[in-house]
RNA sequence: GGGCCCGUGGUCUAGUCAGGAUUAUGAUGCUGGCCUCCGGAGCCGGUGGUCGUGGGUUCAAAUCCCACCGGGCCCGCCA
């Protein structure tokens, strides 16, 4: 039709045909509105020039198009040749298979994906879920898309929050636990980081009645008394451990002191501060693998902070970036000043902020010398251009202008390709109703209990409605339909919105979920348990009921709809896809009989409809991490 | 105060980037039907919407532009 159309209006080149969607079958299969978009530079009504093309086009009984015809106020409808269309589709399903969808990328890249990243201090929690889920899900589409794909974990052990964990470990004796390690360091986290922080309210109130400054010893009292409350709730939810912190921070008499000097001696690669700190952070990550494995998330490298620091590479680049003339030095402080930066590159557009807005400057250093988080991150992110040529961080949106910081630093060090190479990929936070979720209160809902409480309901499911299975079976099931769930209620929401979930949400069974889709595939495999095997001649052309041209032309769209969801980074494109595929087929199956037929060869060809469904639900849920049960 | 993001039936959600069909997607909720079946975690129907508000551009606006309102996040010698 393109064709057509440019050799009737060569100067309309500039216009791309577009194909789209109808609103329902009176409309055709596929309709564009092209005569619209050109009416007014040809001066010709678009109902005349959807006429003219309608009549003009040449079609054959090879076309994968049987007739066209000018619609509405100007719309182009097409009927497709479904005794071509249904062949091409099915048969590209069956010979394909596992890689049905996938198209290459004509311009395979090499991209390093850094997700999850979450500190070593505490289990991961639902709302750093959703990071990992995402990221993964993102791997795994560019890999599909035939890009090389890496997926690195940045793990922060050069922070403050590490050091205090690591203090109040070395304080316990360097116990042991039997309960999960990630479990066990976050117990230790919130309980050190209280009785620290009473601490240095306590020394700070003591300071100021000296003083007789009233309004802020009435503020400090005020966060004391919360911060008292805290301890409270800790110790009784972790009595023991309370017990014996409370006692050792106690005798210590400047706790503050000697997590700064830890942090310190870290960062100079002190032998014993670098045991303790690389013990205390293995081992919480040793938690976090065993999540990562239950949810089927792998990563490629695990990039400790602390080595960027110990290899030179932050000092270096501190160096070069003194030089620049865009780092100031205030009190022993380094900071960049990434407001002039902006200006005087011009680097609004790139960072999509307006022209008049003046972004702050920012610290580098502490005044004792040690980096803070974002030099560290500069640093990084060099690092990570010498393994690839582009970038995506998965990152929470409230670290926006953290991100937004580095490209500048990039920028000024001279390295503008890597600064426009660089992608955030931000979503939004995700959040309980009530309580704010806080690691330092220790009052957070971790993905293992959730992961606990979706398998435990998928159980009681499995089991109600399958009581005939082995336990063993009933258990796997339960375990692949439940955190299916979980990833699937995580990812079909768009990442830029945030969301407010309950245990309901999370886990949710009812439709456009995993589980809804998963009961379309153990549905299909049913009818194939049932059917056996399928002749190698299949009559494609007997599908002719509109259910099925329907769910034929649903399939045929996939490895479009895979495209957009990989080239916009896209997860929620698929599950949507998934869903609507699903219904369809549902519709099918309540209103069309398939192994009941007498006619051998119409029962074959909705068998292989029905065996492309299935290969196309399996694909598509793939690409984004989700596991089908065979049997639920 | 400044910056970024999000506002679509009671609740949740697609469509917004690339404006098009007098019918705005789907779920949930409430409600009426459908199993001598290919597995009812399903299907068929009913109910329910000022697309945050007000302007503008256009033959045509949920979609583009401007202003405002509401919610979230950030503006640390935290990460």
């Amino acid at each position: 039709m393109a064709r057509l159309f440019y050799t009737k209006f060569p100067d309309m080149k500039s216009f791309q045909v577009d194909i789209e969607e109808t609103p329902g079958p009176e409309f055709g299969d596929l309709s564009s509105i092209i005569c619209f978009k050109v009416s007014k530079t040809l001066g010709i009504p678009p109902i005349d020039l959807a006429k003219m093309v309608a009549t003009n086009i040449k079609l054959d009984e090879s076309s994968l198009v049987k007739s066209v015809e000018a619609a509405g106020s100007g719309y182009l409808n097409f009927f497709l040749n479904y005794k071509k269309v249904n062949g091409l589709t099915l048969h590209s399903v069956r010979t394909l298979k596992e890689s049905y969808g996938f198209l290459k990328s004509e311009s395979p890249d090499s991209i390093l994906v850094e997700h999850s990243s979450i500190n070593p201090v505490h289990a991961i929690h639902v709302g750093q879920a959703r990071n990992s889920i995402l990221g993964d899900a993102l791997c795994r589409m560019l890999r599909a898309r035939g890009h090389h794909v890496q997926a690195h974990f940045y793990v922060n052990d050069a922070g403050r929050q590490t050091a205090i964990v690591a203090y109040g470990y070395e304080r316990l004796g360097r116990v042991k636990s039997n309960i999960k390690p990630d479990h066990y360091i976050g117990q230790i986290y919130s309980v050190t980081s209280c009785l620290v922080e009473v601490r240095n309210l306590k020394d700070r109130l003591r300071r100021l009645i000296d003083e007789r400054k009233k309004d802020e010893r009435l503020e400090v009292q005020k966060r004391l008394d919360e911060w008292t409350g805290i301890a409270f709730e800790l110790s009784s939810r972790y009595p023991e451990l309370v017990g014996r912190r409370s006692r050792v921070i106690s005798d210590d008499h400047d706790p503050e002191g000697q997590i700064n000097g830890l942090l310190k001696r870290y960062e100079s690669k002190d032998q014993a501060a670098r045991d303790l700190i690389r013990e205390v952070s293995g081992l919480c990550i040793e938690g976090f693998k065993q999540t990562f494995s239950r949810l089927g998330i792998s990563f490629d490298f695990w990039d400790w902070e602390s080595d960027l620091i110990w290899s030179g590479r932050v000092s270096d680049i501190l160096k070069q970036l003194s030089r620049t003339g865009y780092v100031s030095s205030e009190g022993g402080v380094l900071r960049l000043e990434s407001g002039r930066a902006v200006k005087e590159f011009g680097l609004h557009r790139l960072l999509g902020v307006t022209k008049d807005y003046d972004l702050p400057s920012v610290s580098l250093t502490r005044s004792d010398g040690t980096t803070l988080y974002i030099t560290r991150d500069i640093a990084y992110s060099i690092l990570k251009f010498g393994l690839c040529n582009r970038v995506i961080n998965v990152v929470g949106m409230e670290q926006l202008h953290e991100q937004l910081h580095v490209r500048v630093a990039l920028f000024v060090l001279g390295m503008e390709a890597m600064a426009e190479r660089q992608r955030h990929f931000s979503f939004g936070l995700v959040k309980f109703p009530g309580e704010k979720m806080s690691s330092r209160r220790g009052r957070i809902i971790t993905l293992d209990e959730v992961c606990d409480e979706a398998v435990r309901r998928a159980y009681l499911e499995v089991d109600k409605r399958t009581p005939t299975l082995d336990e063993l079976e009933k258990k796997s099931i339960a375990e692949t339909i439940g955190i299916g769930a979980i990833k699937y209620a995580l990812l079909s929401v768009e990442p830029a919105k945030e969301v407010e979930y309950s245990w309901d949400r999370v886990i949710d069974f009812e439709t456009n979920s995993a589980p809804f889709i998963n009961y379309g595939y153990t549905r299909a495999n049913g009818i194939l348990r049932r059917l056996g095997k399928i002749g190698g001649d299949v009559r494609y052309e007997m599908l002719t009921h509109p259910l099925e041209t329907r769910l034929i032309l649903t399939i045929a769209k996939f490895p479009n709809v895979f495209v957009e969801a990989a080239e916009k980074l896209r997860p929620d494109i698929l599950t949507s896809y998934a869903d609507l595929l699903t219904k369809q087929f549902h519709e099918y199956y309540e209103h069309v009989d398939i192994t009941h037929l007498e006619n051998v060869e119409l029962r074959d060809a909705r068998g292989s409809l029905v065996e492309a469904l299935r290969t196309v639900l399996r694909n598509c849920m793939g690409v984004i991490g989700i596991t089908l049960a065979e049997r639920m």
